[in-house]
DNA sequence: CTGAAAGCGCTTACAG
DNA sequence: CTGAAAGCGCTTACAG
């Protein structure tokens, strides 16, 4: 059995008695304070060297520091869109030596207000939340807290606090635009999760597209599930008003509206254009390619860390700052586009 | 200015002076200590709610307690596979009032070995790795460290510790023998990331199983990016031992081979069989829908949060567990086999 | 430029 | 069943 598996770790105190110096000399040299003889200061860092010192993080937190921490709340990790988010968030929480504690909370605001209350008094030095239901009446009580919180993709309704989000509205009347160019007018908007301020940004998006075109609107579409999808598409198409495009307001939405389709023998592309909001890696590999409207997913996350950091250290006079992100659209087949040209060899 | 928000926040001490009692009483309920009179605990409770008191994490940490606190750390969290993964640990820490430090290491030894010293020195209680090398000489100090580690995925090469994995060899002989049962005999393997001990095991089954048939196995593939595979694929199909199969052996590989079948007009299924490892969820939306050894991305999670708990309650005598998982082959259309009837409306 | 004192909020022995 | 003392490892004033 080694002996120096047992042994205990080095304190600031034990440096100190190794370098011959005072408690405090050490703590200023960690510290990076100025006033500390470059002699000294060298003999402190040989004897951190030796004893192979590391500041104890809960002692520091004990004396008022900032824990370097963030917390991250999403709905759900292993979703293609936040496990993007996600990453980014890690990345530049990383850059700027900052920690991140992740956690899901599968759509359920109890779940998700636990997770907020275990952060809070944890304690990380801000927040950044996923909101699972924007409306719920516990984000209330927590913009009031001490701790910072900035909300991605989706605002709260009930509070005003930092947010960062996407060009919802705008995103969506790009791709109904689109599709109204390629001289289609019967156009269906098919969305998942549609209690979510978000999507009914997206749907606003529509039928704001469509008012201009001067060209009815039809009810959109909520699916809550693939096999309801396939019900309620096959409903849609055996109908009078039959579409011959449609608009599909989120990634689920959209597979699952493929999916369909194809179960249905409905050639997509020829049979019936669509184009989907928020674009997904995977989406050329599918024939046709699926035409959809790209959300900045990684910006969202830089950005967004960002913003809580700067809020973290003081730095904005407003008592509340908005960031929303422009979106692109990618478009490809599905929308009724020529296949771009494959890449000669 | 609300006063309210800039109220210190209520000690134990306070709570203490609230109900009347000493420090210890409170510290003693709040733990669920026997011996605590029902009458005292009741007045205690009662104070704690008044004060919306929260026991300080860090004053706890700094007297020896656990943190409950585990530490994440994989390649890429935007990666399919390890969403999964990191939502499922997330999911079995919360069960068991655990947070997790998450972080992306992107395959680089140098973040990865930095990342583990901050969650070490944080303190956490324990750490989740997946190691980007796993023969990285770093890896061998930090088992011999007081903080529990379980590799996740890919077991360490340079040292023993915990670990949970994924049956890749045997795996890999399901993919390769039912193309094999298909009649094929020029079957190639494909890989990405063939460094990794996890791809050289599925590598090693393809080759066992083209060894038990008597058929000679071809030099299997490395690709590094989506443009090297198409030329590498191209310029396979064109020689004399053109394939009539392919064992993908991750995820990437079966993308990017995907993509280049595509763009050199082979088409899969009919032209050329595959089975790929690593199934992912929208294999079903692809033309010929993809078969595919299925890894169980959740179990890893699960069980691995689970070993490495166990381990930091020393609930373990042994010295290191490894745990194998078992996978299946999820036959669709790729490998030659009839698509599966629709379901009828 | 440097150090001794006091305290952050809790818990572990030790006494009642 | 309950409490006063001491200490966990740091840092913030306060003195030199």
């Amino acid at each position: 059995m080694r002996s120096s598996v047992l042994k205990r770790r080095a304190t600031l105190q034990d440096v100190a008695k190794a370098a011959g110096v005072g408690p405090m000399t050490v703590s200023r040299t960690i510290n990076g304070h100025p006033y500390v003889a470059e002699e000294t200061a060298k003999k402190v860092r040989e004897a951190i060297r030796r004893l192979d010192y590391r500041p104890n993080h809960a002692a520091r937190m004990l004396t008022g520091k900032l824990s370097r921490s963030i917390g991250l709340i999403v709905p759900d990790i292993s979703d293609t869109f936040f496990s993007v988010v996600s990453h980014a968030v890690q990345d530049t929480a990383r850059a700027n030596d900052y920690l991140v504690w992740l956690a899901a909370s599968d759509e359920d605001p109890l779940i998700e207000a636990a997770q907020v209350e275990m952060m809070t008094h944890h304690p990380v030095d801000g927040i950044l939340l996923v909101p699972s239901d924007s409306r719920n009446a516990y984000l209330k009580t927590i913009v009031t807290g001490s701790t910072p919180i900035v909300t991605i993709d989706r605002p709260m309704e009930v509070a005003t606090s930092d947010s960062v989000q996407v060009e919802n509205r705008s995103g969506a009347r790009m791709a109904v635009e689109h599709l109204l160019q390629h001289g289609h007018r019967k156009i269906a908007c098919v969305a998942a999760n549609s209690h979510l301020l978000t999507i009914k940004e997206r749907i606003a998006g529509y039928k704001e597209s469509m008012r201009r075109a001067k060209v009815p609107y039809l009810k959109e579409l909520n699916l809550s599930n693939q096999l309801s999808a396939k019900a309620a598409l096959s409903k849609l198409f055996a109908g009078r008003s039959r579409p011959d495009a449609l608009f599909t307001a989120n990634n689920a939405s959209t597979i699952w509206v493929i999916e369909a389709l194809r179960d249905l023998g409905i050639q997509m592309g020829t049979d019936v254009a669509l184009v989907g909001f928020d674009d997904v890696d995977f989406f050329t590999l599918i024939t046709p390619s699926v035409t959809a409207v790209r959300q900045p997913a990684s910006e969202l996350g830089n950005v967004s860390v960002r913003q809580l950091l700067q809020r973290i250290n003081g730095e904005f006079k407003t008592s509340s700052v908005r960031t929303v992100l422009p979106v692109t659209l990618t478009i490809r087949e599905s929308c009724g586009c020529k296949p771009k040209n494959k890449t000669a060899e």
